[in-house]
DNA sequence: CTGAATGCTGGTAACGTTCCCACACCTGAC
DNA sequence: GTCAGGTGTGGGAACGTTACCAGCATTCAG
């Protein structure tokens, strides 16, 4: 609170300090090569007595990079995207760049308004995770950018960074038929979101390879909450079928919701029903039983989008599409009906 | 992608078309009283069709604003931290400005890195919780801010936003009086942290108030984890104890990690254990059973932090020190002993 | 001994905006 | 007819930085 009012120190000062002209003080500065390392050396003391700081507005006046980059995700509350934004964040710092995350809450309007919030605050580019259905809003932007997640592919002339898909639904569906559930049910997003076809695309494609009549697979769409899980849940309950019952949710949270409507109906997870989730949120772990789950590299987005985006705003030729792998997370969800003696019901699957 | 090549607009374009020149479109892009209506609406009218958008950058380096804020937390994926960053966030862009969110991921070296890197970004001021121990850091700063949470105590010239812990407490102990725990087991958080003082004395403060003596007050420190919750509850049971047990954990996480350990005990709860949380973390939601806590107001926290951050920058009277209240979330993990038949086994507390 | 090349430095012009001052024009009063 | 006052406009400087160009020594080849 003490020196509050004082103006802060410019190159100038650290140029009268040193006694050079300030061209050659922003060469000591900027490291640049032509310049007598004496010089340097009296300049850098000068400005670190000073308590000399680079304006960073100034900079990117002069230069036109603002040194911000902006990052636009749907939730922020939701620790799947708060992991991509720290990923970010610290990649972003590391060349000294500062990020603005912005969530936009599945609101098609706020994003715009976003959008437009970061063209204005003038960053050098974004990473986006489009929740908005027309390209509009990313055509007017107007900034490189990176998209993030899994809507990149209805844009496929701009370069992305996601998870693998199809390896994560391969690497949960073998797990599946490891512990005895060869076809399991079905727990999808709204057939409104481009996630849930490539999800299904990916299940069907398995179910291919391993000589398995997809139009046998059971399943129910919902929201992608507690609540659309829990009822998506509901009406698979009521479905005739006999046995133990094994549910591939498309995410945690329907997941959550699916155990939670096992239990209300009196069934116990995992001796009568399996249940596994796909993200990787912390929730997972305090659930009861605890929650078998595919994990997204969260984290390792953010870092790889920063680093795409980068790549973007230098010119550099373009990586194209990038997709993370994701890994198991094998907590207690799942009934393992491949040992000699099946655990209470026999059976996977339906009549 | 169209046109990313292509220069921006800037004011003397905007001036040219008009037929003005720039002073007199600056007096029209601000709203300025004296100028002709009908030029100011020539003047807007090119603005739009030129697509014109003012540089804050070159505002900032003008004004010396860069309108920017800076938010800096102990960890973004923390549900609570991140529900303050929204409310924030969005008060922030109703005036037009943007937030800068920085996770410090309870590290001291990273928080002053964080530091820096907003007076680089040349924010107009920021909004702290402190994980630090030393003042140095924020003496450093130098720019104005105020601080967030219940570190704000050890600085008490600077404004500050918190929850109101003496009126949480309260509403906690009157809640599990209520259902028949009168004096609770505690788990408190590491005897470092300052909020486990402040919490702590409100308890002391209320059962004096009731004619409770607090030394008969049992509790357990452990880090503010769902680890450190298990480990804290695990000592807790190992204590001679008859009948039901009772415990008031300081942080939903700890309070998971208790439910936790009482399950491992063979304990159900609430049958066996009443655990009453503090924050309202939405993963208390999903646990069996539902956590009942205290729900922090995370989004009012972070609005009202950013309105006295525009407080602190324009030098208006400090407002001080504000603590907004907190509210009950009643799921079910407290027994109600009150009722004429007791749950399963009788009586409160320990011998 | 001259000319060019090299190493280092200083001056100055931008970048896009806002603010201050000056000026031109008009109106109305003396 | 002149002067004061108001209204609207234009010109320039400034904010802090970087990029470019010119200048000054010094060195080295011819």
């Amino acid at each position: 609170m003490s020196k509050r009012g004082g103006r802060r120190p410019t190159i100038i000062d650290v140029a009268a300090r040193a006694g050079v002209s300030k061209s050659t003080a922003a060469r000591a500065l900027a490291g640049a090569p032509n310049i007598n390392a004496e010089t340097r050396e009296r300049v850098l003391k000068a400005a670190r007595l000073a308590g000399y700081e680079r304006n960073h507005l100034a900079v990117g006046m002069r230069s036109g990079r603002s040194g911000l980059l902006g990052l636009v995700i749907p939730d922020i509350a939701n620790p799947f995207w708060a992991d991509v934004a720290r990923g970010a964040q610290d990649r972003a710092a590391q060349n000294d760049v500062s990020l603005l995350v912005f969530s936009s809450d599945w609101d098609a309007a706020k994003e715009a308004a976003h959008l437009s919030a970061l063209r204005r605050a003038r960053v050098d580019g974004a990473i986006i995770n489009p929740v908005s259905d027309s390209f509009d809003d990313l055509d007017r932007f107007g900034l490189p950018f990176v998209l993030i997640g899994s809507s990149a592919e209805r844009f496929p002339d701009t370069s992305s960074v996601g998870s693998d898909i199809a390896q994560a639904v391969r690497l949960g569906l073998d797990h599946l038929a490891e512990k005895g559930h060869v076809a399991p049910n079905l727990i999808l997003g709204p057939k409104s979101r481009l996630a849930r076809a490539r999800f299904l695309r990916s299940v069907h494609q398995h179910c291919v390879e391993r000589d398995i009549d997809p139009a046998i697979l059971v399943m129910e769409d919902g929201e992608y909450t507690v609540e659309g899980g829990r009822l998506a849940m509901q009406r698979l309950l009521k479905r005739p079928h006999v046995g133990h019952l094994a549910v591939f949710a498309a995410n945690d949270m329907m997941a959550i919701g699916a155990m939670m409507a096992a239990r209300e109906a009196g069934l116990s997870c995992p001796e009568d029903v399996s249940i596994l989730g796909f993200d990787g949120i912390p929730a997972g772990a305090f659930t009861t039983p605890g929650l078998t789950t595919i994990a997204k590299p969260g984290r390792e987005m953010g870092i790889r989008a920063v680093e795409g985006l980068f790549d973007e705003i230098e010119g550099r030729p373009e990586h194209g599409r990038i997709h993370l792998p994701c890994r198991l997370v094998e907590r207690a969800s799942l009934a393992d009906l491949s040992v000699g003696t099946p655990q209470r019901k026999a059976g996977a699957g339906r009549i």
